[in-house]
RNA sequence: GGUUCCUUGGCCGAGUGGCUAGGCGCCGGUCUGCAAAACCGUUUACGGCGGUUCGAAUCCGCCAGGAACCUCCA
C-alpha cells in the first residue's frame, strides 16, 4: 500500500496510521443499539460508518471479524424505577416477555440495517447471553481490589483505580471535577464515592431480568457487557473499538477503566468515535424526543418530511459527510443527496453504453490513486464522492460526443464506480427503480417510447406529448438523448 | 460550573499556511417541436477584533454564538 491507511484517534486525538496487532487479523468491536425501541437516523450513523471501515479493512486485504453487540440488559433508568432496567420496563408496559420486545426491535433494527445495505458483523453478541463473562469480569477487579461489595451490589472504586493509573483518560476528565459535577443517582448511598459505577446490581423484587451471582440475584452493570464480549471474541489486545461520540463518558471511560483494572492494561488500540446527527442543530436522540425512525424516512410519514427519502438516499446524505462531523439534518439536504445521488447513478448507466474509442480526450488515470488517498485518510468519503463527481463530468461530456475514453479507461472508470460507489460506500444500484422491474415490463414501455419517436418523427406532437405526460403521472421519468429515450421509475 | 469541540458562500459540506473541493439551488448560454435531462459558464465564503508570518479559512489570544458529554443515549 502507498497511502497506508491512518484513522483518528480518540485517546490521542491525532491520526494514526492503522497497524493491526495480529496482520492478516484485525478486530474491531462497535457499540451496538439498545433494543428497546424502532431504530431511527442515528443508529444509522455508526452502522454505516463503521460498515464503511468493515469494507474497506476487508479490501486492503486484511481478514476482519467485526462484532457488534446488542444491548438487550442493564442500563438503568434514573428516575422513579430505581433498579429497573430500560427492557425490563418497557416489557412490563406492554405485557411482553421482554426477550420478545428483544427480538422485536432487534428484528426491526436488523431490516432497517438490510435495507442500508450496512453488512453484517461478524458476530452480533447479546448482553443478556454472556452473564457468566461479566461476572468472571467483576471478580477479578474485585480480586484486584479495584470493586466493593455493597448491599448485594458491587462497584467500580473510581478513587483506588484513579491513585494507580488514571480515570478520565479518554474523556479528559479528572476525578476532583467529576466530583463536583456528579450527580445524586439511585444507589447513591451504598457507594463510598458518588463518581464510582456499577459492576453488579442487585435486583428489586419486581425486576424480572435477574441472574444468580455471587453477591446477589441481579444483573451486570452497564459497561461490563462491551469490556467482556469484546475481550471473548477479539481478545486481551484488539485493534479498533468504535461507537458514538456520546459513548465516550462515561460508557468507553468505564470500559478502558474495567479492562485495566481487570487485566492490567486497555484492551484497545485504536478508539474510533462518530459525531452525531442533529436536527435544527441539536442531537437527535431517544431522549430529546426529536428523532425520526428510519422506517419514517423510507416511507415520508412523519411531520418533518416533505416526502420519503430511499435509503440509499440516506447512505449517501451520511456518507457526504465526515464521520467525525455533526451533520443537521433538513428536507433540503436530503434532497440534495438525493438529487446528487441519482446524477452519480445516472452517469455510471451512460458510462456503460459509452463506445470506446482509439483515444481519451481526459486524464483519468489520477482518479483512482486520489480516492485511496481520500480513505486513506480517515475514511474521507466526502472527497471520494468528489472524486466521483469529477468522473461524472467526464462521462457526461463524452456522452455529450465532446470527448471519447479507450477500452482500458471506460474500464478503469466502471471499476472506479464499482470500487468506491458500490463495494466501499455500499450504494447498490437499481435500488430504486427495481421495483417490481421485470424484462417484459421494461419492453412495454420500451414499446410505448418507441410508438412515441414515430409519432414525433411525424410531427405528431399530440400524441407524443401524450404518451410522455402520461407515463410521467405513472411515475416514469422520459429523458429525451440524442439516441432517442431513456426512462427510467421515480421513486 | 467542568471537560471536549464547533462557527465556511442561498442550503449542505470538504479543506490545518500560499494552489478551483464537491453536491444542491440561482442566473446566463448550448441542445430540444416544447419540456426534462445533459453540457458549458457566472455568482455569493471562511462569526467578530487583534496578533504571528512575505503570506492565514488554516497557527496564537480575546470576544460573541452554538453543540456534545458530565444521567440512558449511536
Amino acid at each position: 500500500m502507498e497511502h497506508p491507511l491512518h484513522i483518528y484517534n480518540t485517546l490521542t486525538r491525532k491520526k494514526e496510521q492503522f497497524i493491526p496487532l495480529h496482520a492478516p487479523h484485525s478486530g474491531m468491536y462497535v457499540c451496538g443499539p439498545t433494543v428497546y425501541g424502532d431504530p431511527h437516523l442515528g443508529h444509522a450513523r455508526p452502522a454505516i460508518t463503521f460498515d464503511i471501515l468493515f469494507r474497506y479493512l476487508q479490501y486492503l486485504g486484511y481478514k476482519v471479524r467485526y462484532v457488534r453487540n446488542i444491548t438487550d440488559v442493564g442500563h438503568l433508568e434514573h428516575d422513579a424505577d430505581a433498579g429497573e432496567d430500560k427492557i425490563a420496563k418497557k416489557a412490563r408496559l406492554e405485557q411482553l416477555e421482554p426477550m420478545e420486545v428483544v427480538q422485536y426491535y432487534l428484528n426491526r433494527y436488523r431490516d432497517a440495517m438490510k435495507a442500508l445495505n450496512v453488512l453484517p458483523p461478524s458476530i452480533e453478541p447479546h448482553a443478556s447471553g454472556h452473564i457468566i463473562e461479566q461476572i468472571e469480569l467483576v471478580k477479578h477487579i474485585l480480586d484486584n481490589g479495584f470493586a466493593y461489595e455493597s448491599e448485594g451490589s458491587v462497584y467500580f472504586d473510581v478513587e483506588a483505580y484513579d491513585k494507580k493509573h488514571r480515570y478520565g483518560i479518554l474523556s479528559g476528565r479528572n476525578i476532583e471535577d467529576m466530583l463536583n459535577t456528579t450527580r445524586a443517582l439511585d444507589g447513591q448511598e451504598e457507594k463510598r464515592n458518588p463518581i464510582d459505577f456499577a459492576l453488579w446490581k442487585k435486583a428489586q423484587p419486581e425486576h424480572i431480568m435477574r441472574w444468580p451471582s455471587p453477591w446477589s440475584d441481579g444483573f451486570p452493570g452497564w459497561h461490563c457487557e462491551c469490556t467482556a464480549m469484546g475481550k471473548k471474541y477479539l481478545g486481551a489486545h484488539f485493534d479498533i473499538h468504535g461507537g458514538g461520540m456520546d459513548l465516550v463518558f462515561p460508557h468507553h471511560e468505564c470500559e478502558i477503566a474495567q479492562a485495566v483494572a481487570s487485566q492490567g492494561d486497555d484492551m484497545v488500540r485504536y478508539w474510533m468515535h462518530n459525531n452525531m446527527i442533529t436536527v435544527n442543530g441539536q442531537k437527535m436522540g431517544k431522549s430529546l424526543g426529536n428523532f425520526i425512525t428510519l422506517e419514517e424516512f423510507f416511507t415520508g410519514s412523519h411531520a418533518m418530511l416533505a416526502q420519503a427519502y430511499s435509503p440509499m438516499t440516506i447512505r449517501f446524505f451520511i456518507l457526504q459527510a465526515h464521520y467525525r462531523s455533526t451533520v443537521d439534518f433538513s428536507n433540503e439536504a436530503l434532497l440534495a443527496a438525493e438529487k446528487g445521488l441519482a446524477r452519480l447513478m445516472d452517469a455510471y448507466k451512460s458510462l456503460l453504453k459509452l463506445q470506446p474509442a482509439d483515444v481519451s480526450s481526459a486524464d483519468i488515470s489520477s482518479l483512482r490513486a486520489k480516492c485511496i488517498e481520500a480513505m486513506n485518510d480517515d475514511l474521507n468519503t466526502p472527497i471520494v464522492i468528489s472524486h466521483l463527481f469529477d468522473a461524472v463530468r467526464l462521462i457526461n461530456t463524452a456522452k455529450d460526443g465532446k470527448g471519447t475514453f479507450t477500452v482500458a479507461d471506460l474500464s478503469e472508470l466502471r471499476g472506479l464506480f464499482e470500487l468506491f460507489l458500490f463495494t466501499l460506500m455500499g450504494i447498490t444500484g437499481e435500488a430504486a427503480a427495481a421495483g417490481g422491474g421485470t424484462e417484459a415490463f421494461g419492453k412495454a414501455i420500451d414499446l410505448l417510447l418507441t410508438i412515441r419517436q414515430q409519432a414525433k418523427a411525424n410531427k405528431d406532437w399530440a400524441t407524443s406529448d401524450k404518451i410522455r405526460n402520461e407515463l410521467t403521472a405513472l411515475g416514469f421519468e422520459i429523458k429525451d438523448t440524442k439516441d432517442g429515450a431513456e426512462w427510467k421509475l421515480a421513486h
